[in-house]
RNA sequence: GCCGGCGUAGCUCAACUGGCAGAGCGGCUGAUUUGUAAUCAGCAGGUUUGUGGGUUCAAGUCCCACCGUCGGCUCCA
C-alpha cells in the first residue's frame, strides 16, 4: 500500500503501483474525467504514472495553469502529427504552449497557405476521434539521438545535443507519431475536443534571424467547444477595441501611405494628446522637474561623442547641411547634456532633473510598424536627473513613485522588468554590475515583483521597463528607467563639489508615458474609446429635441462653453434617437436632451454614454459635478453616483 | 528586413470558372419637427479596381516587380 497526500491535507491508502487516473477516478468521478495532469510530490507527471511510494499529489484540470498548458501542449503534438501526414518531409521544431493557446515551428518542402490550414484541422480532428493515448518512454541518449537522426528530424538532433547530462530524455507516442517531449500530456488525444487553427507566420529557428525561417502555426484549443467559440468572441470583442480602427472612428489620428509609421494627429487626437502633456507638465513642476526642448537635428560630432553612431546608427536617419553630416535624433539625451553643460554646476543644485517632451526618429523595421503603438517617430515624455552617486536609489525611487502615480490615474495595471547589458554595450562589466544592482536595490526596497530580461538594457546602461498591455493582451513597454555612468565621463559632466574640486554625476534617463504616441494607443484600447471625462475630445453634447428647442439649447451650449467645457451641439432637423445614436458611436461622455420641459425650468435631461438616462437636472448642478469629475480624473461618471432622485430632486 | 494573407467609392463590402464596376453606410440637397441607439426622397461620388510591367480578342479577376497594410518572427518607447 502507499499513503497519498492530497492538496486539502488528507491522506488515503491505495495499492501500490495504482496509476493517478485510477486515484483521480477513486477521489471523485468527476475529477476522474476533468484530470488532465498530476503532480507527483510538486513533480508534473502523466496521469499513466504509477505510485510506487508514499507520496503527496495534486491533480491538475483545464482550470488550473498546469492542465491547461498539457493539453495545449498536447494539441501542439497532434497537429504536429497532423502534419506530418499530410506533408511528409516536414522536420519538426518546438511546439510549446502559450498563454491562450500553442503553437509548432515546422520545417516544411513548401510554405503553409489557409487552406493547409483548414486540411490539417480536419486531420486533427481524425486524430482527436482515434482516441490515440499519449504514451511516455524515457530513453538514453544514445538511443534518442539514433532515432532522430534515423528520422531526420535534424532539430529534434540539436535539441537533445543541448540537453544536460542530468535530463531524463523522454519521448511521447500517439498513434504512429512519436515525438521528443518532457511532457506531461494529457491522457489520450480524445481529451482535445474543440481545436482551431489561428494563424501561419515565420519564425525563425530559436528566434535568431541569422537561422532558417520556419513556419509556425498557431492555434487554441479547448475541452468544451462552447469554451472555444466563447474564447473566439472574445478575440472578436477585443479587435473592437482595437486603437487603429477607434482612431479611425473617432477620428483622432490616421496613418497616410505618405508616411508609413508617421502618424497624423487629428483636432480629437489632439485634444487627448495636450490634456495628457498639461497634465505631465503639472505633475513634473510638482516633483521638481524642469522642462527644456532641444534641436532635433545635431550634428555628426555629438553623435559620434555619445557612442549613438556606434551602438544606433542602424535605427538613425541623416541628412547634410553646408555639407556637413548631421543625423536626426533617435533619443533626447545628447541634446540635454549639452544643455547640463552649458554652465557649471554646484553640487547644491543636484538632482538636477531636466525634462523635455522630445520628438524622437527612429528608423524601425517595416514589419514591426503597429499604429501608434510602433512608430518611426515618436514623442517621449523624457527627463534626465543628473545627481550625486548618494542620491541615485532615492532618485530612482522617486521615479518609481512617479510612474505608479501616473499609471494609477488612468487605472493601468502594469509589469515591470528589468534589463541588463546588451551585447553592444559600451562600458566595463563592473560599471554594468553597479549600475544593474543599484536598479534592483531600488526594485527591492519598493518590494515590486520583476523579470529579468537579460541582454535587453540600452547600451550605456541597465533600465527597469514598465509594460502595459493592449487589447489583445500583447504587453508593450511605456515606461522606463535607464542608470547611466556612461555618458557623463563621454561628455566629461562635472560638478564642483564641497571640496571645490570637480566630480563626475551619475544620470538617469527616463520615461513615464514613454511615448505619447504610444501611450494614446493604450490609452485608446483601455477605455475602448470611452476616455475618461477629463481627456473626452467632445465631454458634452446637447441636443435638443426640435428646431423650437434651439434657442435654449444654443443658451446651454454657450454657457458650458464659457465655463471651459469641450461642447458640441446638434442642430440638425433629426430625431433625438438618430442624435443620440451617433453620440454614443461617438462615446461622448455627456449627452444633454434639451425640450420643452427644460427649456421651462432651467435645466437639462442628462444621459451619460454607459449610464444612459440619468433624468433630468439643473445646468448648474450639471456643471458642478461635471467639473468635480473633471478635476479628479475620475474614472466613472460623478453624476451616475448619485441616486437618481437626487439628481431629479435637484433639479430647478 | 524575413514568412504568409490582404489592397475595388470617405467607410464596410459585392462583381460565377477572365466578358460593359455595384450596394449599404457616410456626404450633399430637399421634405419632415421628432423625448433617450438609425425619418423619407433625390443627387453626386471610382482619373475603371494600391503602383508599374506582362499574358490575352478581352484583366478587378492570371503572372512578375514594387508600395502600403494585417498577423507573426526579429527588434524596440
Amino acid at each position: 500500500m502507499v499513503k497519498v497526500t492530497l492538496k486539502d491535507g488528507t491522506v488515503r491508502e491505495y495499492p501500490l503501483r495504482i496509476t493517478l487516473a485510477q486515484v483521480a477516478g477513486e477521489i471523485s468521478p468527476r475529477l476522474g474525467k476533468e484530470a488532465l495532469v498530476a503532480s507527483v510530490n510538486g513533480r508534473l507527471v502523466d496521469l499513466a504514472y504509477e505510485l510506487t511510494g508514499d507520496a503527496a499529489v495534486q491533480f491538475f484540470t483545464f482550470e488550473d495553469e498546469e492542465g491547461r498548458q498539457a493539453f495545449r501542449h498536447s494539441t501542439a503534438h497532434v497537429l504536429a502529427q497532423a502534419v506530418q501526414r499530410l506533408f511528409p518531409g516536414t522536420r519538426l521544431a518546438i511546439g510549446p504552449a502559450i498563454t491562450d493557446g500553442f503553437y509548432y515551428d515546422f520545417d516544411p518542402p513548401r510554405p503553409f497557405s489557409a487552406e493547409d490550414l483548414e486540411k490539417i484541422e480536419k486531420e486533427m480532428q481524425a486524430i482527436v476521434r482515434a482516441d490515440f493515448p499519449f504514451q511516455r518512454v524515457e530513453l538514453s541518449r544514445e538511443e534518442a539521438l539514433k532515432k532522430f537522426a534515423q528520422a531526420g528530424e535534424t532539430y529534434k538532433v540539436e535539441l537533445i545535443k543541448e540537453l544536460g547530462d542530468e535530463a531524463v530524455i523522454s519521448c511521447y507516442t500517439q498513434g504512429e507519431f512519436t515525438d521528443l517531449c518532457a511532457g506531461p500530456h494529457v491522457p489520450s488525444t480524445g481529451r482535445l475536443k474543440a481545436i482551431k487553427l489561428t494563424s501561419v507566420a515565420g519564425a525563425y529557428w530559436r528566434g535568431d534571424e541569422r537561422n532558417k525561417m520556419l513556419q509556425r502555426i498557431y492555434g487554441t484549443s479547448f475541452p468544451k467547444k462552447s469554451q472555444l467559440e466563447e474564447y473566439l468572441y472574445r478575440i472578436e470583442e477585443a479587435k473592437r477595441r482595437d486603437h487603429r480602427r477607434l482612431g479611425a472612428e473617432l477620428d483622432l489620428f490616421s496613418i497616410q501611405e505618405e508616411g508609413p509609421g508617421f502618424p497624423f494627429f487629428h483636432p480629437k487626437g489632439m485634444i487627448i494628446r495636450n490634456e495628457l502633456e498639461q497634465f505631465w507638465r503639472q505633475e513634473h513642476y510638482r516633483h521638481g522637474y524642469q522642462e527644456i526642448r532641444t534641436p532635433i537635428i545635431l550634428s555628426r560630432s555629438l553623435w559620434e561623442r555619445s557612442g549613438h553612431w556606434d551602438h544606433y546608427r542602424e535605427n538613425m536617419y541623416f541628412t547634410k547641411i553646408d555639407d556637413q553630416d548631421y543625423a536626426i535624433k533617435p533619443m533626447n539625451c545628447p541634446g540635454c547634456i549639452l544643455v547640463y553643460r552649458s554652465r557649471l554646476h554646484s553640487y547644491r543644485e543636484l538632482p538636477i532633473r531636466m525634462a523635455e517632451l522630445g520628438l524622437v526618429h527612429r528608423h524601425e523595421l517595416s514589419g514591426v510598424l503597429h499604429g501608434l503603438l510602433r512608430v518611426r517617430c515618436f514623442t517621449q515624455d523624457d527627463a534626465h536627473i543628473f545627481m550625486l552617486p548618494t542620491q541615485v536609489k532615492d532618485e530612482i525611487i522617486g521615479v518609481i513613485n512617479l510612474v505608479d502615480y501616473f499609471y494609477k490615474i488612468f487605472g493601468f495595471p502594469y509589469k515591470v522588468e528589468l534589463s541588463t547589458k546588451p551585447e553592444n554595450a559600451m562600458g566595463s562589466e563592473e560599471i554594468w554590475e553597479l549600475a544593474t544592482n543599484a536598479l534592483k536595490d531600488a526594485l527591492h526596497e519598493k518590494g515590486m515583483e520583476y523579470k529579468i530580461n537579460e541582454g535587453d538594457g540600452a547600451f550605456y546602461g541597465p533600465k527597469i521597463d514598465f509594460h502595459l498591455e493592449d487589447c489583445l493582451g500583447r504587453t508593450w513597454q511605456c515606461g522606463t528607467i535607464q542608470l547611466d555612468f556612461l555618458m557623463p565621463e563621454k561628455f566629461n559632466l562635472v560638478y564642483i563639489g564641497e571640496d571645490g574640486q570637480k566630480h563626475r554625476p551619475v544620470m538617469i534617463h527616463r520615461v513615464i508615458f514613454g511615448s505619447i504616441e504610444r501611450f494614446i494607443g493604450i490609452l485608446t484600447e483601455h477605455f475602448a474609446g470611452a476616455f475618461p471625462l477629463w481627456l473626452a475630445p467632445v465631454q458634452v453634447k446637447v441636443l435638443p429635441i426640435t428646431h423650437r428647442h434651439l434657442a435654449y439649447a444654443q443658451e446651454v451650449y454657450g454657457r458650458l462653453l464659457k465655463e471651459g467645457f469641450r461642447v458640441e451641439l446638434d442642430e440638425r432637423s433629426e430625431k433625438v434617437n438618430y442624435k443620440i445614436r451617433e453620440a454614443q458611436l461617438q462615446k461622448i461622455p455627456y449627452m444633454l436632451v434639451v425640450g420643452d420641459r427644460e427649456a421651462a425650468g432651467g435645466s437639462v435631461s442628462v444621459r451619460h454614454r454607459q449610464g444612459g438616462d440619468l433624468g433630468s437636472v439643473a445646468l448648474d448642478r450639471f456643471i458642478e459635478l461635471a467639473k468635480r469629475e473633471i478635476n479628479n480624473k475620475a474614472l466613472a461618471p460623478e453624476l451616475a453616483k448619485e441616486p437618481k432622485s437626487g439628481i431629479e430632486a435637484s433639479a430647478g
